[in-house]
RNA sequence: GGGCUCGUGGCUCAGUGGAUAGAGCAUUCGGCUACGAACCGAAAGGUCGCAGGUUCGAAUCCUGCCGAGCCCA
């Protein structure tokens, strides 16, 4: 970040002073190659239209007038790409800023306070979370960390379809296995859910309600459905927690409608032309921003659709002031994605949302496919993938890919202790560390102070790698949130990591002589702090010892 | 039929218009009588699905086609 920033200003200079503007796009950023530099900017190529120039010749106008003591050589490639290198000095002071900030290193104002909502999971209350919905959960949660990071303000929120049909069904399936529990044998419903959960929940009924058996079968549905709702919403917050997934506002589909919303919204839309009456229906002018066909908001039976109730509640989300509401949804509902940013358009928000796809998790077991199918009942919860590989195995996996692929989690791989997990790995890489610190206490030799002169110690290649990583960080956490890509972070890590076990095994640490050991111990502590921020963005613990 | 997403070493994936396309796994070879070998090093492995286009420059952007998955009809 300072580095980055550092040279940005030095070339705005040496631009300004030319009488050149800057260019847009103009990119600084580290080489792939660190033969190549520290960084390396593309300034020259990009003024070469403007400034009818050679690039070039630009460049060597360029280099020619910087002068400043950070910067220890520029070099011109071949295509006309300035290369930055710094001086060690420059690259040691990362430790003082990891020092000073401690757990803060990498936040910033980058969103300068922007109000940002995540919606996230919101799956329906009729059975336990499944390990697709644990994708969206480690996703949404991991992506409200890193913008709070980078300054954003952050509400998570659950949407709960409690006012639907599936309700209905929830209710008719727990009545049902509860009739049949009493030996009433009731007829099968057509359609219903079969998974065992229903048989626990019906006996649950049955123990806090013994006057549902004589209720007519309406009332006693209904008082299926409360009781079941209830029952499986703590069961998924209680899931939720368990994965370290946090949720500020549990936001009931009911409350919506009861309170009037989803008419305020009709009339809005009709006010602002967007929405007309025909053929006794409530129609939506989706055409108008794009859509292939109208939508229909109100049947001509009176009831309003499923989408309708999705309108209100976008409206809902911005009239309590949301800069922008992030929507995390499983793949399946992607033909979604274009009605809903059509409406939101229609509601004058256009841009304000942003919807994520999360692709199916294909779940094996040694190579071979289980089967899912809530419905059936026949599906791996996400509790019992929690329980069997653990929070931190399973997040991080979840994370380590971008979100729009399709992803095979396979138990007996996760729960592997090898690279083939790379959890651990960065993982290890901190508790290492941690044991070479506690080594070092042992033998009375503590981490070097920053203001001492043994940071000159710190020379080997190896050395200034880290440090060129360590620095990298807040970029890479403010990359993450512009793109909202948790995975950028798990692959930093990974970098870093591999950075530090590298170093590890050519650079002894505590045998060295005295001040090069406290200058690397200095180092080691600053890596384990940055692998300790980077792993809470993701939700993943850092241990100590493994 | 219309639409969305995705095609990158044998496998799983990074790669936000920039330099010789990178990791891990698997394969082969090598490294613990020093801080944790849950680690490290080396070798081998690629026409970035195909064909055009945009430009100083394309895995990346545009068009068409092929293939996979999903949604809607």
């Amino acid at each position: 970040m300072r580095a980055k920033q550092h040279l940005e200003n030095l070339l705005k200079g040496v631009v300004e002073a030319k009488g050149w503007p800057w260019p847009d796009k103009a990119v600084i950023e580290p080489p792939k190659d660190h033969k190549f530099g520290d960084l390396a900017a593309n300034v020259a190529m990009m003024l070469a239209k403007e400034a009818k120039m050679a690039p070039r010749q630009i460049a060597e106008q360029i280099v020619e007038a910087i002068d400043d003591p950070v910067v220890s050589k520029v070099e011109i490639a071949g295509p006309g790409f300035l290369n930055f290198f710094f001086t060690p000095d420059f690259w040691r002071e990362t430790l003082a800023e990891v020092l000073e900030r401690g757990d803060a290193y990498g936040a910033s104002d980058m969103g300068k306070g922007k109000r940002v909502q995540v919606e996230y999971v919101s799956a329906n209350p009729t059975g336990p979370l499944h390990i697709g919905h644990g994708r969206g959960a480690a996703l949404g949660d991991s992506l409200a960390r890193i913008l709070e990071k980078s300054g954003h303000d952050v509400q998570c929120e659950y949407y709960v379809n409690d006012a639907g049909r599936q309700m209905l069904i929830l209710g008719q399936s727990i009545f049902y296995r509860l009739s049949q529990a009493l030996d009433r044998n009731p007829p099968e419903p057509e359609d219903y859910y079969r998974g065992d959960y229903i048989q626990g929940i019906a006996a649950g009924v049955l123990a806090q309600h013994p006057e549902i058996t004589d209720l007519p079968d309406a009332e006693a549905i209904e008082i299926c459905r409360q009781y079941g709702m209830a029952v499986i919403l703590a069961g998924i917050k209680q899931d939720l927690k368990d994965f370290g997934v946090r949720h500020d506002i549990w936001f009931s589909e009911t409350s919506l409608v009861k309170d009037g919303k989803v008419d305020e919204t009709f009339a809005d839309l009709r006010a602002r032309g967007m929405a007309f009456d025909q053929d006794g229906a409530f129609w939506f002018r989706s055409t108008d921003l794009g859509d292939d066909k109208d939508r229909v908001l109100r049947k001509s039976n009176g009831d309003t659709t499923y989408f309708a109730s999705d309108i209100a509640y976008h409206d809902n989300k911005f009239k309590r002031g949301f800069d922008l509401v992030v929507d995390i949804w499983g793949a399946d509902h992607h033909g979604y994605v274009p009605r809903m940013q059509a409406a939101v358009e229609a509601l004058g928000k256009k841009g304000g949302l942003e919807v994520i796809l999360v692709q199916l998790v294909n779940l094996l077991r040694g190579g071979e496919q289980i089967a899912m199918s809530t419905r059936a009942g026949e599906f791996e919860t996400l509790k019992d993938v929690v329980d069997e590989v653990g929070a931190d195995a399973a997040r991080y996996i979840f994370l380590s890919r971008k979100s729009d692929s399709k992803l095979d989690f396979d138990l007996e791989l996760v729960k592997q202790k090898s690279m083939d997990n790379p959890v651990y790995y960065v993982q290890y890489a901190h508790a290492r560390i941690h044991s070479v610190l506690r080594k070092g206490a042992d033998m009375d030799v503590l981490p070097a102070p920053m203001e001492s002169c043994f940071l000159d110690e710190l020379t080997t290649d190896e050395d200034m790698e880290i440090l060129r990583i360590l620095e990298r960080f807040p970029d890479t956490v403010q990359a993450a949130a512009e793109t909202l890509s948790p995975h950028v972070v798990s692959n930093y890590l990974q970098e870093l990591a591999s950075t530090l076990h590298k170093y590890y095994t050519i650079h002894h640490v505590l045998s060295s002589e005295k001040e090069r050991c406290r200058a690397r111990l200095l180092l080691m502590l600053c890596v384990a702090q940055v692998l300790k921020n980077g792993l809470a963005l993701l939700g993943v613990s850092a241990p100590e010892s493994m």
